[in-house]
DNA sequence: AAAGCAATGTTGTCATTGACTACATAGGCA
DNA sequence: TGCCTATGTAGTCAATGACAACATTGCTTT
């Protein structure tokens, strides 16, 4: 029995075997041949789905935004206002947690750098979105006289925060999960009170 | 007239150009031959300073780590407390400012990832000086409660979230200076008090 | 069903790069 | 003066990104 000549669904596998290697060895250990020779294709095969190395990380980021909005959508099961944005951050945070390597995928500025339109209307329309529940929540009396932009931006600065304290060895192993997640919520009071 | 057969200071000539090429190009965009050329010596006389790439990434983000605690030691100015506290997270926001490219260096997992003993040995020591000012602030009155492990995270999560907002293009082109700097002042008062 | 065609995969090739080795030069020290 | 080490050079090799020319497959359109 002999390989297909058509891998049949080599662009997904390109994705999933990538983000593995991310996780590994990060974007300066991730190559096309690479993948190539672990999937079993020829060296240039990959050139068909992604014709740049770039454009694959393009693609990861652009998967892991989605599902980071996905994750962050189930906050709309709260009313808008504080609730909201306090179940936003949290999915943020968590979603961080739990996609630990896109996460820092979406946060590596050699993957950034070549990001594609597609990728950065969509980062934009999220910070569109947050921005949109701040002053929902100022509707409905939630720190109302403050400059919902300044808001924005500590809701930004927070989350970010709290996502790679939450995220990065150093503090892992430094302090121990049950005061990570205090410091989670802590943080997060202190913004929406 | 010729060239020297020596550079005469090629190690240090090597770190301030690649700098230049990192905020150029980022790390995928620094090459030792790309340096080479631009210091006009041969493909290979990086080598005798640097053996390899990730020894010279190591040697930057070792002067970006030294020159960020020389940044924050000047809070100690002021007494231990509340005070001091602030003056660190502001030095340390500004000092980010100061230098994105080096922050950025410093937050690369394709750099911290090949992280030489020095500089993690140097981080850790960064971390617990700050872990110390929080005690000592705590011995002042300063939320004496509090778990100080916990403290020590929303620290690192408040500056580190304040730095990448203030340092971000994305935040930077969305939102005017002033307000930024109103994020930075709000962000540290929420947790100094 | 057959022809044609676009999608997908392969082989071959080239320039660039990181990294190693052997060799050249310079400057300090016995 | 003569050696010795630090520094720079030239040559080389394997891995990689990227491209071009060719092969195979399966859908589509008659």
């Amino acid at each position: 029995m002999t390989q297909p000549y058509h891998h049949g669904n080599l662009r997904q596998a390109l994705l999933e075997r990538a983000t593995e290697i991310l996780s590994e060895k990060g974007v300066e250990g991730l190559s096309l041949r690479g993948l190539a020779r672990d999937l079993g294709v020829s060296h240039a095969a990959p050139l068909r789905h992604f014709s740049t190395k770039a454009e694959l990380l393009n693609a990861i980021a652009l998967e892991g935004v989605c599902s980071l909005i996905a994750a962050t959508k189930k906050a709309d099961a709260q009313p808008p206002g504080p609730a909201r944005l306090r179940a936003i951050m949290l999915a943020y945070v968590n979603w961080a947690i739990a996609n630990t390597e896109l996460h820092h995928v979406l946060r590596n500025p050699d993957v950034m750098r070549h990001a594609s339109d597609d990728l950065t209307t969509l980062l934009a329309s999220f910070a569109e979105r947050q921005k949109a529940e701040i002053r929902a929540a100022q509707d409905v009396g939630w720190r109302a006289d403050e400059d919902p932009d300044v808001l924005f931006l500590h809701l930004v600065s927070l989350t970010a925060g709290t996502a790679i304290v939450s995220t990065e060895e150093v503090y892992r192993q430094r302090v121990p999960l049950p005061k990570r997640q205090s410091n989670i919520e802590d943080s997060i009071d202190l913004f929406v009170g």
